[in-house]
RNA sequence: GCACCCAUAGCUCAGCUGGAUAGAGCGCUGCCCUCCGAAGGCAGAGGUCUCAGGUUCGAAUCCUGAUGGGUGCGCCA
């Protein structure tokens, strides 16, 4: 198992060579940031400002109602104060500096010191032409500097196939390691396979049940063992390698062997079921490979050597008292000292390691890989394991690594409306394979990107797969399929529509406001990147294609008012070629969004 | 009892490092379209951002407390 995981990750490591280095990328909002602090460093210079001012919290933003203009900054306003200076003076001083900038056709002063900016329509083509050379590269961001991200999502024991609860985590982590590595950070997608615990046991006797049952036995499916139908399969297969070799004998002769034999054979499904998802995982770690090695006695020594595991006894726990609860004295790390509520106990009272002690090997083992960050994608119900855990990040990498615990919240299932139960025991619980027959897997990523991950989530099967504006996911699907059928029409037509072509078009001739307001959107792209991946929110993005698709469905409209806003002018060539170009940039950077997301653009609506 | 998460329009939810008159979809009201640039369009009404304090030029956003909801709380993983 070990042998295997370190195999993939040099594949990993070769990967990384093959990307891509030092990508252009254009952020415009960056870009007259960037103008404006060099403004505000004359204006220092001139005696305007005085010296020494912190310029970190000046702002560039897109303000809040388009007819302040295209972007603002709050300048004036944060450098008010260190400066002595009334905020409307500063803003004065500095618009003057600004208007000289060929980009900017009129900087004015608002409210309380805001400056509003109105950008040169040569801005919005310079957006146009810069996606269309950069294709969806466009709105790639160096902000990750190469750093090593190691993201662990899924995990899900293998003792059957993934099911819906954790469909979210899977979809959420993988969007955030796209998100991420678009962002210019190097990412390790990780799995956790809890192989080491003792419903493995329960997986093992529940297939060997199976095996009897294929043996043309009656067996019964006491508590402590699972009943799914799922087993039979891997019952049947045991019994086509083993034979009747197994066949009432006790348990010490088949079960370490069906044991891995049944967790090789759920792994089998999970990893079909990821690949279904669009899932492809660049590191399986066995949490099996740790026992028996040494690995965890090693990090629980260098805890120790901290001074951080020590013999002792816990205070009962508060509120309710467990009936079966008495004082016991055991090993336990100081977690407190990193910020946890009370010390947590690493070994079972039959000496065997709890699920803390390997998991904390896991960790140093991420630490030891050189990771700069590292990034755990647990189910809600785990909220309680987190401080613990990045309690022991912080003693292992003695502070240097940071861990942090995105927790994806509960998906409740609805159909027509009416909320739909899912129980193991009832056999009433939806696989993934349920979930991508009956909707896909397109739909299933977007909607459960839909919400930011702390947030629980309605999912209802009929909605989703409703082809109206109240769908999200076919309303932006429908922006990129108008784009490609605006492609078409224009190749049929004999326009400009192929990328080389429009590379070429004279991107001046887009002079309507409502064709600029498309661009800004396009605009935003970068900015929100970055945003997105810093917070470590993939949800951006999706609210983001909304608000992009919403813009282009908004001009194509008014195209049927307004013919000359039409993307097709067919006694036009040169114009089309221009509006061409400006509907090609949208589905290129919905393209790049949906990329990140997971989930395909669609070519045409059927 | 303690910890973590959440609370924004009738409903479902966005809201960037604290920034201007708090946004979107649904639903509601009115008008338009009957069109293959099909799978609607435009406009309008609708808010004590749960409550109370605090920080400051400025708070839905940060801090403290309260209320309501979710999750978890040695020997499950």
């Amino acid at each position: 198992m070990r042998a295997l995981w370190v195999l993939e990750l040099r594949r990993c490591a070769a990967k990384r060579c093959d990307k891509p280095e030092g990508r252009p990328h254009m952020n415009l909002f960056a870009d007259i940031r960037a103008a404006v602090i060099t403004s505000l460093t004359a204006m220092t210079q001139d005696g305007t400002l005085p010296e020494g001012l912190d310029f970190a919290n000046v702002a560039v933003e897109p303000p809040r109602d388009a007819g302040h203009g295209d972007m603002a900054t709050n300048a004036a306003m944060v450098l008010a104060k260190p400066a002595k200076k009334k905020p409307r003076d500063i803003a004065e001083a500095l618009a003057t500096k600004l208007a000289q900038d060929p980009r900017i056709d009129s900087a004015e002063v608002a409210g309380p010191g805001f400056l509003n900016l109105r950008l040169a329509p040569v801005v919005w083509q310079q957006v146009v032409a810069g996606v269309l050379a950069q294709g969806t590269g466009f709105g790639r961001s160096d902000m990750g500097q190469g750093r090593k991200v190691n993201v662990e999502y899924v995990s899900a024991n293998p003792t059957g196939p993934l099911h819906v609860g954790h469909t979210r985590g899977a979809v959420f982590g993988d969007a955030l390691a796209a998100l991420l590595e678009y962002a210019g950070h190097v990412v390790t997608r990780e799995y956790y396979i809890n192989d080491g615990g003792g419903q493995v046991d329960v997986l093992a006797r529940s297939v060997y049940l199976r095996y009897l049952e294929a043996h043309g036995q009656e067996v019964a499916f006491e508590d402590g063992t699972y009943p799914g139908d799922y087993l039979i399969g891997a019952g049947q297969a045991l019994k086509d390698k083993v034979g009747d070799a197994y066949v009432d004998q006790p348990e010490d002769v088949w079960l370490a062997e069906v044991r891995g034999f049944a967790t090789d054979a759920m792994m089998d499904m999970v990893r079909a079921d990821l690949a279904d998802l669009g899932i492809k995982m660049d590191v399986f770690f066995s949490e099996k490979s740790l026992y028996g090695t040494g690995r965890i006695e090693a990090a629980i020594e260098d805890l120790k050597g901290k001074g951080l595991i020590y013999w002792g006894t816990l205070p009962p726990p508060k509120g309710k008292i467990p009936d079966d609860w008495q004082a016991r004295e055991q090993w336990l790390f100081r977690s407190t000292q990193y910020g946890d509520d009370e010390d947590r106990p690493v070994q079972k009272s039959d000496g065997a390691w709890a699920y803390f002690a390997p998991d904390i090997a896991y960790h140093y083992d991420k630490v030891q890989r050189g990771f700069d960050a590292l990034i755990d994608v647990f189910g809600a119900d785990h909220g309680g394991y987190v401080k613990r855990m990045k309690a022991a990040v912080a003693a292992l990498s003695e502070e240097r690594v940071p861990l942090e615990i995105k927790l994806a919240q509960i998906v409740r299932l609805f159909k027509d409306g009416e909320e739909f139960k899912m129980s193991k025991r009832a056999g009433t619980f939806i696989t993934v394979q349920d979930l991508l027959r009956e909707v896909g897997k397109d739909v299933t990523r977007f909607i459960m990107l839909t919400r930011k991950n702390d947030a629980p989530l309605d999912f209802d099967f009929s909605k989703v797969t409703e082809q109206s504006k109240d769908n999200p996911v076919f309303y932006v699907q429908y922006a990129h399929a108008r784009v490609m059928s605006v492609l078409r029409k224009a190749q049929a037509a004999g326009l400009p529509c192929t990328d080389a072509d429009l590379t070429t078009a004279d991107l001046s001739l887009l002079d309507h406001p409502a064709e600029h307001a498309l661009a800004a959107k396009l605009a935003e792209w970068p900015r929100l990147v970055e945003i997105a991946a810093r917070t470590h929110e993939p949800h951006r993005v999706a609210f983001y294609l909304y608000d992009l698709a919403s813009e282009f469905h908004g001009l194509w409209n008014r195209g049927n008012d307004v013919p000359t806003l039409r993307f097709l002018q067919e006694d036009n060539p040169a114009a089309s070629g221009a509006k061409i170009a400006l509907a090609r940039s949208v589905s290129v950077v919905i393209s790049a969004g949906l990329g990140i997301l997971g989930v395909e653009p669609a070519q045409e609506m059927r």
